[in-house]
Parts: structure tokens; sequence; C-alpha cells
DNA sequence: CACCCGTGGGT
DNA sequence: TACCCAAGGGT
């Protein structure tokens, strides 16, 4: 376009087309500062597909070694489908949100079923996935057909309540939101302007300290023309975190191997294998806690020894401290009374069963122990 | 709609 | 330390 044809679009010194300028602006923009993604550049659906699910939630920077060893693990969705629920588990082990490892799973499957394979290109066949939203289905329909879908996910929302300088926490305007996403998308390149979209949020529009001297959406931004750019979005009222402390067996036999337990299949933490235990309850010993814990669990008798390793973590909505003990089978063969599965394994068979990151740093106390003897 | 669902990194 | 937040979806 040019500046004969600007000058005519315009009128009093403002852009009639403003959302065509703006469109261009961060286009023009994109062109020059894109990230080099490794699941960019092609328009195959499988890969981009697995990277936006890994990519919910989650960090480029943490995905991208998960995304190359996935895809070399299960390179098409057949591997993927015929592949043992476990072993996707242990691929996905450390990534967090473990329903996202068990739906892919589930999703290539009905692939298979539904589509003999082929990745479906219809919004509504691609919703119907397990663990495929909106912003999902539309980064994959985007990216890889080039159809015309928005998004909303966390940089999109925060770019849009900037940009308009919305005076609620986004998740009270959710359908403004959207509208606004789907108003601004490029029909043209709607696959490139979603991916520029995010790339600005990721690399100007942070959560904070924002880069506005570099924002092509500069002039456009309501916030940074208040001034409040950094201040927006507005957040949830938060609560603080419910803390539990949890004793957690070792539970040893006469032949050095250790008791770990599945959970059950769906959940927190669904299909993993710990060690286990659970909550003290109030004015109760670890010791006391573990052995009642154990009998409830696995019906057995146990004696409760030394301290292994102390473990604090964070999940998403709430905190616990691990307080790991070694222990010995006294009496009793073990049942599967509160959870899918129980086994027997040494410390050198434990790495082909999928842990959850608290019962890694267990793991890893245990070897630290055994070398040092 | 409120709540559930992991982990790593930044401040 | 404690809290925030990240390419959200399911129920």
């Amino acid at each position: 376009m040019g500046r004969n044809q600007k000058s005519a679009d315009s009128f009093a010194g403002l852009p009639i087309s403003s959302v065509e300028n703006q469109r261009e602006t961060l286009l023009t923009w994109y062109a020059n500062a894109c990230r080099d993604l490794p699941w960019r550049g092609s328009t195959d659906p499988y890969p981009i597909w697995i990277s936006e699910i890994m990519l919910q939630q989650t960090q480029v920077k943490t995905v991208i070694p998960y995304y190359h060893r996935w895809l070399a693990e299960f390179p098409t969705i057949e591997t993927l489908a015929t592949a043992d629920l476990q072993q996707v588990l242990l691929v996905w082990q450390g990534l967090g949100y473990y329903s996202r490892a068990r739906n892919l799973h589930k999703a290539a499957q009905q692939i298979i079923q539904d589509y003999g394979g082929i990745f479906p290109d219809q919004l509504s066949d691609v919703l119907a996935l397990p663990g495929i939203g909106r912003t999902t289905a539309g980064g994959i329909l985007s990216a890889a057909f080039n159809q015309p879908v928005p998004i909303l996910d966390g940089n999109v929302k925060r770019i849009l309540a900037r940009l308009v300088a919305l005076s609620v926490p986004p998740a009270k305007a959710t359908k403004k939101l959207w509208q606004l996403s789907e108003s601004l998308l490029d029909p043209e390149h709607p696959g490139t302007f979603n991916q520029a979209l995010m790339d600005l949020g990721a690399t100007i529009c942070t959560p904070k300290n924002p880069d506005c001297c570099h924002c092509p959406w500069q002039s456009h931004c309501q916030a940074y023309n208040l001034g409040i750019a950094s201040k927006l979005p507005m957040r949830e009222a938060s609560t603080p975190l419910p803390h539990k402390i949890i004793g957690v067996a070792v539970i040893w036999n006469n032949q050095e191997q250790i008791l770990i337990d599945r959970r059950p299949a769906q959940g927190l933490l669904g299909g993993l294998w710990e060690f286990p235990g659970g909550k003290i309850e109030p004015d109760e010993t670890v010791a006391d806690c573990i052995k009642r814990e154990i009998r409830e669990e696995l019906g057995i008798e146990i004696e409760v020894g030394d301290r292994v390793i102390t473990v604090d973590h964070a999940y998403s909505h709430f905190r616990v401290t691990l307080i790991v003990h070694h222990c010995r089978h006294l009496s009793g063969v073990p049942q599967a009374l509160e959870c899918d599965e129980i086994r027997w394994v040494t410390l050198e068979e434990i790495d082909q069963f999928p842990f959850p990151k608290a019962n890694t740093q267990i793991i890893g106390a245990l070897r630290q122990e055994t070398e040092r003897m």
C-alpha cells in the first residue's frame, strides 16, 4: 500500500481503516521479530497439535526438549495411538498436567478410528477431540490450514486487556475478549497473525515491564496512552494455597526392593507411580501417620526407620511437605486397596515407571544414599 | 461458573 | 519466603 493510498484512507488525520492498519503494523513487526521455534515452518497438523498441547500453561523454553523427544518417540499419529499409555506418561514425565498426555493418547486413537489417521480440518471435529478447546483449536487450524479461527490464550488476553484498557480481570470479560480477538484477526493471513499476537505477548507485551517503546501497537494501545500498561490486566483476587504435611514410606523388603503404587487413572497425577503415604492428622506423629496410612492403603504392618528426605512442593492449587522415611515390611501381603496397582521394584528398575516431580526427588535421595555405601 | 489440574522460572 | 505466571481444558 503506497503513501497515496494510505492518505486516501484517512480522515482528519485518523485512519478510517484503523483495524487494517493495525493488522499490517503487527505483521510487519512480526516479519522481523518472529521467534524461530521448532514447530514453525511446517503445516503438518500433527507436530503443531503436539506443540499446542505442550504449550498449554507451559513456557516455550520448557517445552522444546520435550517436543523433540516426543516426536522422536511418537513420530506419527498412528505410533502415538498404538503406544502404551505408561510409555506415553513416561515421555511426558515432568511436564505436568498429565491429563494432557492421557488426552493426546486418547485423541490419537479417535483420529485413527474416525478420520483414518488424518487430522481433521473442521472446527467442530477438532473441538470434539479430548484436550482441545477453543484456543488450541484456533492455534492448530490457523497454523496448519490458515483458517480464520481466533485464539485467546494468556498472551492475547493480556495484549487485548491493555489495548482497550480493560477495567476488570480478563476472566470477567471472556466474551468481549473473544469478540475482540475475532474482529482483529487478519482474514488474509490468520495463521501468521495469530503467531504474531503470541510473539508480541511473549517478547514485548510481557506481564511485567512491557517494552512499549518497541511495540508496533503503541499508538493503538489505550493502556499505554493512559500510562497504565504495566498495571494491566487487573488481577483476580487470590486466596492463599492450603498446605498439607504428608508422611511418606519407602518400604523395603529383605530382597532390596521398594514398594511403589500406581495412582488411580483419573485425577491428580493420574496413572503415575508414587511412594505410598498420606496426610498427617492433628496431634499425630510422623511415624504413627505413616504406619496408619500404609495399613489403610496396603493392608500391611511396617516399622518406621530413619528419615530419607523432606520435600517441599507446590502444585497449582495447594502445596505439600513430604516427610519421607525408610520403612521395613513386617507382616501381611500388600494389596492395592486405594490405588490401581502395586509393585516391588529395585532402585535400578524404578526409571521404567513414570513418577511425579516430588517423587523423583525422593528417588534421587535414595540413589545418593546407596552411592555412599 | 468455580474448581481442579504440575512444574519451572522470575521477582 | 512467598507469590506470580506461563500458547488452557475438563467438569
